[in-house]
RNA sequence: GGCCCGUUCGUCUAACGGUUAGGACGCAAGCUUUUCAAGCUUGAAACAGGGGUUCGACUCCCCUACGGGCUACCA
């Protein structure tokens, strides 16, 4: 008969939700789905003083940001009954002792080895000599991370921890303590940490962790699940974009690197660059529009939006890749100037194009005529579309980087067009 | 210091004794005869070092180096 698996993310409330807390949970929670098994959220907030309100929120926030549900929530702060309870077990059999007004629990005299089986390391060997004998309740009465987890672990039924590496060396104490209550061990899985790019442990203090930002910055969480799940893990062909539930169809423990993995933002920004994409125009506008914080009208919004839908890497980027569109750019009149080109032939070229536009018909303004006049006007001049085309997209753009000037001749309309293409040419002649 | 884990292109990684060491990001070049983006093509770029084991090691063992984690009445 096989064991129902459960398993738990079990973060502590002293900052808001950890990047690398988002992995573990997503793994432990792609483990349950793929076992049919429960996932278990638990906050461990026995430091009275650190723990707060807010960062149970934005724990909570956070995974379901990332469409992680759990089936049980639990507060380590409400369950000071358990603990008394399973500490009476370790009195009883004279495990225990008080000092400082702390409570201890006594390493084994003689020395013994302790063997932690570990789904992704294999047989990792301690030694209890090793270890000092650990505070399982302070002073101030409530029990330390090392009791109330494993007491936790216990009584929650939960069969497998994963966790994060930092707490493989962790584990040789909590089994001591398994073995005492004489509970079943769990089976382990120490995932390997997120790094720096210099390689060091990130850290609140050292890196980007703050999960909101992520999700601020307007990330998808897709990206985010597809980015994080090959933080450390890779599926078993080349496959680099996958859905949630082919995640949970290919993931395995044996697949999950052992070494650290540098955190790299750049392979983020590429993963939700394409999602963003592909992303259907109205789902995309839907999640777009509120980065965009201006009051001009619908269609000028759309139209700004559309076109940088393949531009955006992430959602924030957006108003600097459309400030254009809602306000006149500034830039450097030499900026007009195509590589080999003048002045004198970039002014003929907008004085040009600004005669024919002047002469399209309001109603006729759409991407398709601006295309074709500019086209013809293009072949009846001797101008090279250098000439024509790049000092049309930086009056209207004022940017190097830009839709093309069709594009944003009939983005911005008739009107705003010819203002700005005339700004061009007095800047050009100053 | 002690204990433990780790080490393939700059980065994320594939390889589970026999490969020209593969892919992706990033970078560079070219194409797309208007930029940027997208797309396509091409290129540079790695087995930490030294010993073994083996007919044969990125793959197994040992040593060294380097990196990391833990060593709290934080979790």
């Amino acid at each position: 008969m096989e064991e129902k698996v459960r398993v738990r993310f079990a973060p502590s409330p002293t900052g808001p939700l950890h990047i690398g807390g988002v992995r573990t949970a997503l793994f432990n929670y792609v483990y349950a789905l793929q076992h049919k098994g429960k996932f278990v959220l638990r906050f461990e907030d026995t430091d009275k003083d650190r723990s707060e309100a807010v960062f149970e929120e934005s724990i909570r926030q956070g995974l379901k940001w990332m469409g992680i549900k759990w089936d049980e929530e639990h507060y380590q702060s409400k369950r000071a009954e358990i603990y008394q309870n399973y500490l009476t077990k370790l009195k009883a059999q004279d495990l225990t002792y008080e000092q400082d007004g702390g409570i201890y629990f006594k390493t084994p005299v003689e020395n013994k080895k302790i063997v932690v089986k570990d789904l992704i390391r294999g047989q990792v060997e301690f030694e209890s000599k090793d270890f000092d004998d650990m505070v399982l309740f302070k002073k101030d009465g409530t029990p330390t991370f090392h009791f109330a987890n494993v007491v936790d672990d216990i009584d929650m039924g939960i069969t497998h921890v994963i966790r994060g590496e930092d707490h493989l060396s962790n584990t040789p104490k909590h089994i001591l303590l398994y073995e005492a209550l004489g509970a079943p061990v769990p089976q382990f899985a120490h995932i390997p940490l997120i790094l720096n790019p210099d390689k060091t442990k990130m850290s609140k203090r050292t890196g980007e962790t703050n999960f909101e930002q992520y999700i601020k910055a307007g990330y998808l969480p897709e990206a985010m699940i597809n980015f994080l799940a090959q933080l450390g893990w890779s599926p078993p062909d080349t496959q680099d974009f996958f859905t949630f539930d082919e995640l949970v169809k290919m993931f395995t423990l044996s697949r999950v690197q052992k070494a650290g993995a540098v955190f790299d933002i750049k392979l983020l920004n590429h993963i939700n660059h394409q999602y963003l994409m592909e992303l259907p125009f109205k789902e995309y506008v839907k999640i777009a529009e509120p980065y965009l914080d201006t009051k001009a009208d619908k269609k000028l919004v759309g139209f700004a939006l559309k076109l940088v839908q393949d531009r955006a890497r992430f959602l924030s980027e957006i108003p600097e890749l459309t400030h254009y569109f809602f306000a006149e750019p500034d830039y450097d009149a030499k900026l007009l100037v195509f590589k080999k080109s003048s002045p004198e032939q970039t002014t003929k070229g907008l004085e040009v194009a600004l005669e024919v536009l002047e002469g399209l018909d309001d109603k006729a303004w759409d991407i398709g005529s601006l295309q074709q006049i500019l086209d013809h006007t293009l072949d009846a001049s001797a101008l090279n579309p250098g000439d024509l085309f790049w000092p049309i997209r930086v009056a209207l753009s004022g940017e190097e980087g830009s839709p093309s000037p069709t594009e944003l001749l009939e983005a911005l309309g008739k009107a705003e067009s010819i203002k700005r293409i005339k700004t061009a040419i007095k800047k050009l002649n100053v």
